[in-house]
DNA sequence: ATTCGAATGTAGCGAATGCTACAGTTGTAG
DNA sequence: CTACAACTGTAGCATTCGCTACATTCGAAT
């Protein structure tokens, strides 16, 4: 059992149970093994926080890769309503309960969630900038202002 | 020392530490008495949490009231950017940090984390609506596209 | 076959958690 | 003065936390 193997358990638990109030037994026990062995592959609970936010953001991303219809929005509005209806699917629902978390650890000043928070917002502004109508005037402008909306709305 | 006498102590600790990692202990010392006394006084900690997040939407509210012009805003989009400017302000970040958790307690299911953010979203639309221009046509819906707004922009 | 390092199990440490049992110590009403 | 109820301090319990010490297993290289 090497971290790869590892990380996909460890997400599961934690897309199931949360992020903030998850601890190393719970975590073990959900993939097979024990505080010891986590402890032993990732450092420190840290460490495994870190590599797990890592993990969680490429699942994320392939999650949208395979959600998202391949062409560009018609202009920013249908762009936003399409990544609504998309993020508004019941599978996206756990990864949303992780923002949550992330966002509040990043309120308490929590290093690794300010730095998955950061991927992660880059990533969304990447996908939603390829999203957009190719003749949107400001593209990046464009992005974060979908972006905005779409948090926004999520709560 | 009553409920009364402990609660702003007891909100200023927590406007300074956070919300979600708040113990009886240090509580119990940032409002100069001990965790038997809070359970004394609150039955459990789920009780004093309750009674702290009503009492700290007081407080916002109370801070809303003094940094808020009296008057009513030009626009929609006005009234956003007055909002914006004010929330903007240092002596309200604690707010937003409290917020993060609360919503992050919501995602989590906390039933005492969902009725306070109940009651503040309920809080901010009035406000929102008592400042929209007065001939808006649909001041309800207009109150909940601005706060959609600044929530997202928050983040 | 021996050796060496990576991997794993067992047991526990010290700290922090929410909460409780018990024993006072008040202040006040009769 | 007495009695009773509200209040408070001390000490602890059971649990969980992240983490470590120690011992063992096991496969591969020499």
């Amino acid at each position: 059992m090497s971290r790869e193997t590892l990380l996909p358990l460890l997400a599961a638990h934690v897309m199931a149970q949360g992020l903030n109030d998850a601890s190393l037994r719970p975590l073990a026990k959900a993939a097979g093994t024990s505080d010891r062995m986590l402890i032993y592959h990732f450092g420190s609970k840290d460490g495994l926080i870190a590599a797990l936010l890592e993990y969680l953001a490429g699942m994320f991303a392939a999650a949208l890769d395979t959600a998202f219809p391949a062409g560009r929005a018609a202009s920013r509005r249908d762009c936003i309503e399409q990544v609504l209806a998309i993020t508004a699917q019941p599978a996206f629902q756990p990864f949303f309960r992780l923002w949550w978390d992330i966002v509040a650890g990043c309120a308490a000043g929590n290093r690794a969630y300010l730095d998955a928070a950061g991927a992660i917002m880059d990533l969304l502004l990447g996908w939603i900038e390829a999203h957009l109508p190719a003749d949107d005037p400001d593209p990046m402008a464009g992005a974060r202002l979908v972006l905005t909306q779409i948090e926004g709305a999520q709560m």
